[in-house]
DNA sequence: TGTCAACATGATGTATACATATTGTCTTTT
DNA sequence: AAAAGACAATATGTATACATCATGTTGACA
């Protein structure tokens, strides 16, 4: 033991990337909470690999935002304030204001607008499916389908815009709203159609390279959307002074 | 010798940002150039220290796109090429709008507008230097004057619209230019004037609360400041293709 | 009983040894 | 002489030992 286990079933390649994969998903999960400390050694031991790897992932994912270190003490997940959640929504909206600006004068090819059309109406499907089952809300697995078709649209009109560098900058901003942004409650059939309506409607005004009007619907839908996650995050901030004050008072003085 | 140097003059702190440092200097200052391999050991003896730091150094080097990782084989300084220069113009442009659009909205401090404008004003001295000179173009110790004063100017604008990861990600942008964007040859005082006249005019805009002036200048400037810049690859790009075809055909055979 | 110093503990930072993969070269073979 | 294979050189990937720093605990002393 302690060595490398020769050449079993390695999944992904390299141990860096094991380890990067996993301490993200422990992250996402909520397994790993913000303001909680994060040890080379315990992930070591946890993925049974040497520090070396696990450091680099670390290292990685401190760049990319999701971790803070330190220098000498230790590395934590981060906790995003209220003006972080601002401030990824305004990086967002630049960008994607821009590429809506950029594809609506571009030439739309017709399989690109066909596909994009598909990822709005996959949403307009989870309605369907919501109203068929009776129950009023989405389930936690249906909020990850939506999320992922929600994903699949915003990226096609990067896509469209034909930049790397900004589809990646986005999507590191996404990736961290979603990580860290509160648990959103289960939709329901109203907000659907209505995040529906708007996606059609984005669509609908590059297709017709009318610019100033694609602009327009793009910065209410992120508006519309940043204000949804100061709501729950809001939410949660009260929730948590809450659980922080009540045993402070019922709690016996030292144990 | 092969330990730590005890603790000397260590004018930085860690080994790693030493290395960092050390590296992207010699990338900055051309003696790296774009398409060299460098490699963990020679940069290891080069500072007398571990490759552990080097590496880290070139980890973070890769995450902000000065160095690209092919696994396996070896790290190269990045080349960039017409369409990746295009990219980061565009990338920067919706940042700088957008940054611009929510200053004009934004009541100005006096001081910041102070501050704002004498960045501004660093050009036109410039200019005046260049014309006592007697000189027709700035000199290369100038041309980086002038370049201090720009990112001075940028950046301020950045910080008046109060969004740190824009300010980053915008940072990080200029960084990849300012490197292996070629080298342009030093401005005459027409051109000094000229961006003097298109900063002056952002500042007055935005102080005006003309957001939609504000937007069409901030665009102009920077779509301006890229067909400079293309224009310089495009020299750059024709100088190679002759030097490498020359050679070929009158050179020896072999040696 | 309160304070402070010594120290145990566990974190990161760095050095180094070893494993493995790739490439160019040199030899061998045809 | 050309092609194929062995192999040296060198690259990165990983494991591990050691150094250093920060912190909480313990215990002696005022």
């Amino acid at each position: 033991m302690g060595r490398r286990q020769s050449s079993a079933l390695n999944a992904a390649g390299s141990l860096r990337d094991r380890a990067y994969a996993y301490i993200q998903r422990r992250i996402a999960s909520g397994d790993l909470k913000p303001e909680t400390a994060v040890s080379e050694l315990v992930l070591a031991k946890e993925l049974n690999m040497s520090r070396t790897p696990i450091r680099e992932a670390l290292n990685q994912l401190v760049a990319e935002g999701l971790l803070e270190q330190t220098p000498n003490r230790g590395t934590l997940v981060v906790q995003l304030k209220r003006q972080d959640i601002i401030e990824l929504y305004e990086l967002r909206e630049a960008l994607e204001v821009y590429a809506a600006r950029k594809a609506a004068r571009l030439p739309l090819r017709p399989s690109d607008l066909e596909r994009w059309q598909h990822f709005a109406d996959e949403i307009v499907q989870l309605k369907t499916e919501l109203e068929k089952s009776g129950k009023r809300t989405l389930r936690s697995e249906q909020m990850h389908r939506f999320a992922t078709a929600d994903l699949s649209f915003h990226n096609m009109l990067m896509r469209i815009s034909v930049n790397a560098r900004i589809v990646k900058v986005v999507n590191d901003t996404r990736l961290l709203i979603r990580i860290f942004g509160m648990e959103r409650p289960g939709y329901d059939a109203d907000t659907l159609q209505n995040i529906h309506d708007q996606h059609a409607a984005i669509i609908a005004a590059v297709a017709a390279h009318d610019v100033e009007l694609a602009t327009q619907l793009i910065t209410r839908h992120i508006r519309t959307s940043l204000e949804e996650r100061l709501q729950a995050y809001d939410v949660w901030e009260r929730e948590v002074s809450l659980q922080k004050s009540i045993p402070a008072i019922f709690a016996p003085p030292h144990d």
